[in-house]
RNA sequence: GCGGAUGUGGUGAAAUUGGUAUACACGCUAGACUUAGGAUCUAGUGCCGCAAGGCGUGGAGGUUCAAGUCCUCUCAUCCGCACCA
């Protein structure tokens, strides 16, 4: 058989569509497989890190459809943000314009790849529809108090003209264009994410099995739980006086109690409430309120590299000791983290160290360490042995600050406390193209939720967008309507929300069955059949934003009564990136290859098997056209050397004993790679070493000519390969065999039996 | 600084539980066929050495009959977090 791709893959791609070969039955008594890829944002072309991300996705669900899995593999478009509207201020195209028009191009593009997606589940999340049930349940969430609006500092991009969720923020710059991120206050609305903040952590634990130890090490380090005491520091009277008795004390926290007899300073956040009350009722010399406020300025970055302070020449009281303990304003203190304010322990805490040097306050020394002695020119920051430290004396760190923190409780000093560096999920975003926000401002009756019968609140198409405010905003009569409550006129929110809102439920929506989709969102019962997802696959710069939002509106969604699962992933697959010399593919450095350039020079076969052989899927995956030639080259010969099989459309049974030495190894070589696409589907997942097995099973075959060996052969390898390269193996499995070798095969054990005659 | 990962031929990589290190492929070398070959096929290809042989999984130790795999230390690279009190 000559290979002849194009004509191949057009001919079995079109029997596909013709007979809808994937869509997943809706019978929900067999067994299921949710396999999901990440689904794009519709930026205009496929990349090769989409290549590599459908296929991975493509093959788990042909292997799964093969084993007689109902399987849901769905596919659709991430299609709001800012991308669409840079290109509307570029070129003058609508965002909608362009974003549609984007999808039917990559869709053709996901088309020819051949991969074997549910065509009647696919949607965008800019369809009004998918957009209607969002806000319904944004009204359940602001219903059941998990969302609210407050007005703070918020990280601004200047670039974008939106503001950014803490999430969204990489070395204090914005994540999608690299601008330095700036404090702007602002209204903003948030959702109540940390009110999971216990069971998004605890929950880790059930994705143990299923998930990269990376990702959720990573989100574990997100939430940022710790254990510590916190307790009141009470001016001394003289500050009190100076303050004008507006402040009695204020709080702190830590994490290390059994340092407590070693405070020898306190120090505030710039932003603190006592320091703001000081510069505004200018209770501080000029040149202290000139320093605190350069430091307030401050970029997050300039802020970290050095550590400076000014001394606010007040005092608080220690509270086991009476002592007086001098109060400071540092760079360092962090006014979103407890409560602004710590206690500072210069002998056991880096920091505290740094700043007492910088400013000659006093250290002293209350733990030292179990065996050795005291470093004298750097904080000992272990844990150990107190020492002057009244009647803690002796104790170990960790059992005295049980002690320490009881004795607090008891006497009505503080208590101990949880904190997460986990903070609410920012969703307001002063952008055109993006859900609106299902909100209205009524003079009356203040902020009022859209009726569910009205929704969707869609977006208006006449519209301008020049990059200078929220479009929204400036739309002549967009915004005004009446007042869901009293009836009177009113304004819409003008904001939009954060398109992570939309990937963190789409993957619900594809449960629904398409009968449904007017009606509602989806179904609990069809819910319940089909999730969790199996297999998700997409890449590590998620690990946080969406994989931790999606986790969060599962739950949400949980406890609005909409479904009954904990987790929506089972199962993550982090694809590694690909590099093309040793870099990252990207248009900026010219090192990419076209995905549509190469399924026209090689078909879609070549370019899945490539991207699957070269490396195992996690890996990062180089570049390497003549590797590519090789998966070609391979591929031709898998097609040519089929006419040493027969036809037939039962698998040829064979004496085993009969065949000479080279039939026999042929034979091993065919059912080892058999035992090993098994193994690799169900556990390791590493198809470089699937491929490599049925290419030793190629060679072994071609070693002998027993034409019942070779039938047998490629009976089993065109369908333990069909998942990877489908079009060829639907070929060369339809010719031969009638496709009815697409089922699993028995592994016979006979073949693995060694020889010691021959 | 903290956390995680990775180090194996010229290259991408394999070795699943400690059991023949380098499967499979790329590249390279030689040959066959050919007007030609960037097609196809055959043979070879870890390093040193003419050979016998020796050496080899970042480095140094250790456990073991046996270590790429386990333990200790160390070096390098990559990724994530980064003043979280």
């Amino acid at each position: 058989m000559e290979y002849k791709a194009s004509e191949v893959e057009n001919k079995w791609q079109k029997f596909w569509e013709e007979n809808e070969s994937f869509e997943p039955k809706e019978d929900y008594t067999l067994d299921k497989k949710y396999i999901l890829s990440m689904f794009p944002f519709p930026s205009g072309r496929l990349h090769m890190g989409h290549v590599r991300n459908y296929t991975i996705g493509d093959a788990f669900a042909r292997f799964y459809r093969q084993a007689g899995k109902n399987v849901l593999h769905p596919i659709g478009w991430d299609s709001f943000g800012m991308p669409a509207e840079n290109a509307a201020i570029k070129n003058g195209a609508h965002p909608k314009q362009w974003t549609y028009d984007n999808i039917d191009y990559m869709r053709s593009e996901l088309s020819r790849l051949g991969l074997s997606f549910s065509k009647k589940r696919e949607f965008a999340t800019s369809d009004e529809l998918y957009t209607k049930f969002e806000q319904g349940f944004i009204i359940d969430m602001y219903e059941k108090g998990l969302m609210y609006s407050k007005t703070g500092l918020l990280n601004w991009c200047e670039n974008d003209q939106t503001v950014l969720a803490n999430e969204q923020v990489v070395d204090g710059c914005c994540w999608r264009c690299d601008t330095p991120v700036v404090k702007k206050e602002m209204n903003q609305y948030y959702f109540k994410i940390t009110d999971y903040s216990d069971e998004l952590l605890n929950d880790l634990n059930k994705l143990e099995d299923g998930w990269p130890k990376q990702v959720l090490t990573m989100q574990e380090n997100w939430i940022g739980k710790s254990t510590g005491l916190e307790f009141d520091l009470h001016f001394d009277a003289a500050s009190k006086t100076k303050l004008n008795n507006a402040f009695e004390k204020f709080d702190v926290f830590t994490t290390r109690p059994d340092t407590i007899y070693g405070v020898s300073y306190c120090a505030l956040a710039p932003e603190h409430d006592i320091v703001t009350y000081m510069l505004e009722n200018n209770l501080l010399p000029n040149e202290v309120s000139a320093e605190i406020k350069k430091m307030k300025n401050a970029s997050s970055i300039d802020r970290q590299k050095e550590k400076a302070g000014v001394p606010l020449n007040i005092s608080v009281v220690h509270p086991l000791t009476g002592a007086s303990i001098p109060v400071w304003i540092a760079n360092f203190v962090l006014m979103d983290y407890g409560s602004g304010a710590v206690m500072a322990v210069p002998a056991h805490d880096d920091r505290d160290y740094d700043f007492a040097k910088e400013y000659n306050l006093p250290i002293k020394s209350v733990i030292k360490p179990k065996k050795g002695e005291l470093p004298i020119d750097k904080a000992f920051t272990e844990t150990g042995i107190l020492f002057d430290s009244g009647e803690f004396d002796g104790l170990k760190s960790k059992e005295s600050q049980g002690k320490i923190m009881h004795h607090f409780d008891t006497n009505g000093l503080g208590k101990k406390v949880i904190n997460f560096k986990l903070k609410d999920w920012g969703v307001s975003r002063q952008r055109y193209w993006g859900a609106p926000l299902p909100f209205i401002h009524c003079e009356d009756c203040g902020l009022v939720m859209e009726k569910k019968e009205n929704l969707p609140v869609a977006l208006p198409e006449d519209i301008e967008i020049t990059g200078e405010g929220n479009p929204l905003d400036h739309h002549p009569t967009w915004k005004y309507c009446k007042c869901s409550q009293c009836g009177k006129d009113a304004i819409r929110e003008t904001d939009t929300m954060d398109t992570f809102v939309q990937s963190s439920w789409y993957f619900l929506r594809y449960t629904a069955s398409p009968s449904i989709w007017k009606e509602k969102a989806f179904d609990k019962k069809e819910l319940d059949y089909w999730m969790g997802v199996d297999h998700y696959i997409g890449g590590i710069e998620h690990a946080i934003l969406h994989l931790l939002y999606a986790r969060f509106f599962t739950k949400v969604m949980r406890d609005l009564g909409y479904i009954n699962t904990d987790e929506p992933f089972n199962h993550l697959l982090t694809q590694g990136m690909v590099l093309k010399d040793g870099t990252k593919m990207s248009k900026s450095k010219g090192n990419t290859v076209d995905p549509d350039a190469l399924v026209e020079k090689y078909g879609a076969d070549t370019a899945r098997l490539f991207i699957l052989f070269a490396a195992p899927p996690t890996q990062e995956l180089e570049w390497n056209d003549s590797a590519v030639e090789g998966a070609f080259k391979f591929l031709k010969r898998f097609a040519d050397r089929s006419k040493n099989a027969y036809e037939t459309e039962i698998i040829p049974s064979i004496n085993h004993g009969m065949l000479s030495k080279t039939e026999k190894a042929a034979r091993n070589k065919v059912y080892e790679a058999l035992e090993r696409a098994n193994e690799v589907f169900a556990e390791r997942h590493t198809f470089n070493t699937l491929i490599a097995g049925v290419m030793e099973a190629m060679n072994a075959l071609n070693e002998q000519d027993n034409a019942d060996v070779w039938t047998e052969g490629y009976w089993i390898i065109s369908s333990i390969i069909e998942p990877i390269v489908p079009h060829l193996c639907w070929e060369v499995a339809d010719k031969l065999f009638k496709r009815k070798n697409f089922s699993p095969a028995e592994v016979l054990q006979e073949v693995f039996t060694v020889d010691t005659l021959c």
